[in-house]
DNA sequence: CTCTTTTTGTGACGATCGTCACTTGTGTCA
DNA sequence: TGACACAAGTGACGATCGTCACAAAAAGAG
């Protein structure tokens, strides 16, 4: 919880009055290692802030799972497009750990934000703050090679490197997992 | 100017009264094909709604250019993450023919947004609206191979085939040049 | 209408990467 | 402690795709 105030805080400098304003549209809570925070098919209605642990998200094409995104803690795990929208999500989030989370309701949130100013800045500012992240990582698949896109992760985010296991991140980098082990040993 | 009307009530109901809060923040303007409507390095203070003509977004990588986006009519060219934070863009926009404009100057629209509700709910609409256009984009490369890839665009964004020459696809869709050329062949 | 530039098509070849099969750790649980 | 599931390393082989080189066709410019 004192991740959540600290992550607002790096959004935006909101009041005493905005902190009221958002307060209704929290609760928190702890999931299990494989639990689904999103079910494919579902509309997304909460935002999950991470307080521990870490998610993934994943389309399943035909019979394989590939995943397209992590959520480590203070990040905000989330389906941005069926959030904002209410369509069925195409994707499912999951627990790769057991986690726990401050969740921010929908509803709440959406009618917050038409009475209180702060509330649909920060709305926004979330919104922009995902989009950027699933943008950078779209871009390194249009500039680099799979090579590169290893050595970009290994040295922009090696803790995901670190947590993830190989053959989840095979998908996210679009790298077989046989070639990202490869990768590694002809490095060190 | 009048796409541009159909285009926002796409988005949005807006009331007279949004109307005219919107209507100081815009104007129009032609370009000439060839024209840098964001140059990299600079701050995207402008959206630019495409009436007639189409653009192109390009990170350069070394010598050559890497196109990640392509605009065409009834959609806005911009770079989300600089036009939101102020932060200066990393890559270019330019006119891929002549092209006529309607511009949303960046800060009467923020000002707007801060006093008039609909114009703020416009903008997260169109944020939003780019974010997922990115992202559908960037999983194709998470799920597809180099032919899917064609093929999808082929059935969900024909026009952008028939209009953007190849070596200009190439590098949007990953694909070298001479692959396209065959996976064409091969299907005719 | 020519000349030039740009775009597209094709062939040959090699590098990269994915697939399959198997081995070697590294837990985890009863 | 052994049994089992799961993760990671490794070798062999083939398919796909990129690169280079050149030809044909189309589009612009004067």
């Amino acid at each position: 919880m004192e991740n959540f105030r600290t992550y607002i805080h790096s959004l935006i400098d909101l009041s005493e009055e905005g902190w009221m304003a958002l307060r209704p549209a929290l609760t928190t809570a702890r999931y299990k290692k494989g639990h689904c925070l999103l079910q494919e098919g579902q509309v997304c209605n909460k935002l999950f802030f991470i307080s521990t642990g870490y998610c993934r998200a994943f389309y399943r094409k035909g019979e394989q799972e590939v995943n397209t995104n992590f959520f480590f803690e203070s990040e905000i795990a989330t389906n941005n497009d069926s959030f904002w929208t209410g369509e069925k999500s195409k994707f499912s989030i999951q627990a790769c750990e057991n986690i726990s989370t401050v969740i921010l309701d929908r509803s709440i949130l959406l009618k917050a934000g038409q009475e209180n100013h702060e509330i649909a800045t920060l709305g926004r500012l979330c919104l922009h703050q995902t989009a950027a992240k699933l943008e950078s990582h779209a871009s390194l698949f249009k500039l680099m090679t799979a090579q590169e896109r290893y050595g970009y992760l290994e040295k922009h985010n090696p803790v995901m490197l670190q947590r993830v296991p190989l053959n989840q991140l095979s998908s996210y980098l679009g790298i077989a997992r046989e070639t990202i082990s490869r990768i590694r040993s002809r490095r060190s």
